[in-house]
DNA sequence: TATGAATGAGCGTTCATTCAT
DNA sequence: AATGAATGAACGCTCATTCAT
């Protein structure tokens, strides 16, 4: 499918990489034409607007990693394992797509609420997941059982996305994915001592 | 001083509601002149630019939020006292003022990257603090010595923002304040039974 | 070639018919743009800015004027007969496109400094011919050996100038052409008696 | 009276340097005031409008300048000594202010139509003197009879205007008052040999 | 007289989208 | 399918002037 249709994805690759390069509000449409090497007009026959580009680039980055995530989440036992590869996996897509980095946490946040609210409605497979693992892991004993998962699910999610973005914001220059197992132990066990 | 200055206030306030009400990209300069009850140029009498209006909106309300916190935060003997306190705070201060939470929340969000780079110079003060007890906290015993304070910090503010954004995107239908009990407990027990 | 940018000399010569009755100060780049028959966007895919405008709006009928001139002076041979031709050429062109002679007299002049400076660089090459004349007028004999070329050529410049811009004040009122043969005599045989 | 009124030839200074220095399309009224040491709304108590300061400004400069070159003018005998002193005045005039020279030469002309129609009627004055003594030359038989006392005055004060301009433009780098002699010569003897 | 805070009209330019070829 | 020239709506900011004090 994605071969019958070549320039889907070039335009997608191409919108990721004239973003993260140029920021959110200097990447128009013809910019994204030219880096993918079609003419502006040829945009619109891909997407249904500019909007459209970002939500789909979101929608198939977003998929895939979502899609191997499940996957490779069936190999794992236990809840804190899954939490773990979760954690692991989040952190190394983006530590090993710079680009993409940049423009999920920092570029495309500046587009407005309706995007926004669309790209969350992208998001909810994997908050899913999150949900999924927390109520596993109630069930099996390794969780709190009055476990607001929820909350629960906020705080991962949250405690990621804020790490993921300051590691961007301070230029990526230290190993995020060795951070996951601190991260990890820090959401399952707390700051208590002991 | 700001009570010589009623205008300055009155147009930031001003200008909170009308982002509120219209969005980000819907709040032309003219409409918060309209809401603030002054002609457009009087806006440049107390703002260098339209930039310099929503940095002062937050810097305006950051501030007086952080020096109470500063204030009542004195009067806590424990880290984990402390940390509840600045969680409810955080909480009461959005839920108290819900044009406040959107504009924080959702609006400013999508302002330029300079604007938002100036955004989180003024957040420092309040991820100071949290350091603060955190370094405290494990001084204390209260919390694992070997505790990764950076990424400790990250895990709170992570949880609060993206608790308190949650609510705002759920139309702030249920009562945020009370789950501060809740997230203190994750954030300090974790998800970990016993 | 400007056959294939039909809209570049549409624009210009829209804008000539805009400023010369409207006034410098009162040609929007909207009312340009009406009066070419393009939309105000279609300017920016031919000019840079408005500015632009009306350098090339001046320098497509100087340049066009100059060039035609250097012609037409090889056919003459004496420095007094090119003189002439200058002279002559210079109120004819000027006396025949009404709108023209109001653009360049009057309402250019009101542009900023940094535009002046580029309309006198284009005004260089009317300047040179003149020198070229008054040099070889010279060396022919025709013209005083002592000539100072450059301040000779500000009087020809200046008397044409000031003559071209007092028959624009007065409306326009009189036949600029016929006055060449007589300000050729004040130039070249001065006040003075016999 | 001046004497009484202070301020306004104050004002009037402010504004000259001010626009010798800023350019015209930056100084602003505000800017004028604060050089003349006055508040902005001061200025309109002694002056209707900018425009009338930028008048006013002409008038009292060129009205002492026309006031002292007719008194001088009567010590002369002849029409070409009269037309050396007006041509030597107004040389030294302009190199002695050279905020004055900017600003008549390069600022006030980027004034709209209306401004230098008001100016053009203060100059009526200096133009008047200029064909008194054309007239006087013609009946004293130093010019020919048959002079064209409108297009002689044009070229008159094209020549010293155009001199002016160019030695402004050039920065005021070369003598200017020295090249009254040359200019004389050049008008009351064109550049014919003999 | 003098002040200076307040006013509000006015405009160049960008860029997502269309459509004739 | 592909092109790219053309479109036109939308807005932050300046500054001459006023007027209450």
């Amino acid at each position: 499918m994605k071969q019958k249709r070549p320039k889907y994805m070039q335009i997608i690759d191409a919108a990721v990489e004239v973003i993260a390069e140029n920021g959110y509000h200097q990447s128009q449409v013809s910019k994204i034409a030219k880096q993918a090497g079609v003419a502006d007009g040829t945009i619109y026959l891909y997407f249904k607007n500019k909007e459209d580009i970002l939500i789909s680039l979101f929608k198939e980055k977003m998929g895939q990693f979502i899609e191997r995530m499940e996957e490779e989440i069936k190999g794992k036992q236990t809840a804190k394992e899954k939490l773990a590869l979760v954690i692991t996996k989040h952190f190394s897509l983006l530590a090993d797509d710079r680009h993409l980095a940049i423009v999920t946490q920092l570029e495309l946040r500046q587009s407005n609420l309706e995007l926004r609210q669309k790209i969350n409605d992208i998001l909810k497979g994997y908050l899913n997941i999150l949900e999924s693992i927390l109520t596993e892991g109630i069930e099996s004993g390794e969780f709190k059982e009055n476990l607001d998962i929820r909350l629960a699910r906020q705080m991962v999610f949250g405690t990621i996305d804020e790490t993921v973005t300051t590691w961007v914001m301070n230029d990526q220059k230290y190993d995020l994915t060795s951070l996951a197992d601190k991260v990890l132990d820090l959401l399952v066990f707390g700051f208590h001592k002991e």
